[in-house]
DNA sequence: TTGCTGGTTGTACTGCAGTCCAATATTTAT
DNA sequence: ATAAATATTGGACTGCAGTACAACCAGCAA
């Protein structure tokens, strides 16, 4: 097996060359074309605790994951940085101070076509899909079922941003009797107007907390 | 090692005998304070097809996770399922046919603090975070960018249902000056009316596909 | 047969949304 | 210092949204 740390500092932390006692060391990334073979495993650290994932390592994750799998090793592991990394290529993403049974492991799971994801990310990750997939749309479904058929349908073209018009030329009926399901979706889902109809729809909290 | 296997099954199946020879095997999911000492990993095998994760499996592995680490196999896996699973505080999550070399894996991963997951949950998983992470909410920055403080505020009080005379009200201006700022909002982000707002700023496009 | 639900449409009315044409004051950039 | 952008408001106008009050028809259950 063959490693390749990438990491500015001047040499490798005892973990790691208890890990693998065979891993090699560079200062930056290099060519990828230079590396014959391609290392099985390149470990880039991240120092930086603002910004542990800087353009160019992100450039350089994009780059050598072709070639090797790549595995990104931060002092300061942040969630955002680990779906960005993975989202660059990478294949696992790390605290740098992993206990050297980690990294072996992180080592197999890796070179077996895994994906090495931290357990809190994974869990926060996996809840938000799950909010996703269920919660929400359970609501929606729930609303809905009150719906006759063609309310549904009037529903989720005016859910879409269509006027009462366009309504009723998709669906081949006047423009009164659309205003007419629209009052009955209202009564039912008690609401008072489109806009509503499409926040509970649609709906979402429209959050601008920034970051993760 | 401690494996202990839950399963409706009189016996384990080889495969597991062969992964762990020292694995024991209970009927139904035994109280946690009976555990002395708890299993390493408790393996709790789904072998329904319809509804594999059956409400009681669901809070044996919240009861359970809480002492020992618990990998759920399943007959017939289904994402959904490894979401509640994983949601529930389970650590792995795999089919039940699964060859003793990954039994093993998981085995190791789990007891490293790691969690294991499916490659397909992966995928669809992460992509799903990254696009609410970064497409939409960068989507909406982006738009928000283009609009001066003030637009901003009436902007974000429409995307929530409000009416003009509400906006009005909330930044003590008059309904007419919302209008002057609507208008001039639409223009820049290129829309004709409040709806199209919403549909552009709490977005995310009213999908009902259903099921995974 | 009768009653109920769902789908359809009509007329008339109220009120909000959005635009056009201005106008004024403040701030910021050049 | 002059121009440009931002914030504010007025009046008048068009058009869509939504409601109230009704009416007709088809299918279905009691």
């Amino acid at each position: 097996m063959n490693h390749l740390f990438i990491t500015p500092a001047a040499r490798l932390q005892p973990r790691w060359q208890a890990a693998f006692p065979q891993a090699t060391l560079a200062a930056v990334a290099p060519e990828t074309d230079r590396l014959t073979p391609p290392p099985d495993i390149i470990w880039i650290v991240c120092e930086g605790e603002q910004q542990p994932l800087s353009a160019p390592l992100l450039e350089a994750v994009t780059r050598l994951s072709a070639e090797s799998a790549v595995v990104v090793l931060a002092n300061a592991p942040q969630q955002a940085d680990a779906l960005q990394a993975l989202q660059a290529g990478a294949r696992g993403y790390a605290h740098a101070l992993s206990p050297v049974a980690t990294l072996q492991q992180i080592a197999t799971v890796v070179t077996n076509a895994g994906i090495w994801v931290p357990a809190d990310l994974m869990a926060q990750v996996m809840g938000h899909t799950w909010q996703a997939l269920n919660g929400e749309q359970r609501l929606r479904h729930a609303l809905l079922d009150k719906l006759t058929e063609r309310e549904r349908e009037v529903a989720l073209a005016v859910v879409q941003g269509a006027s009462n018009k366009q309504v009723a030329r998709t669906l081949n009926i006047t423009e009164r009797t659309v205003k007419a399901h629209l009052t009955s979706i209202f009564h039912k889902l008690e609401i008072t107007d489109r806009m509503q109809l499409i926040l509970k729809l649609a709906d979402r909290a429209v959050n601008l907390p920034l970051g993760m």
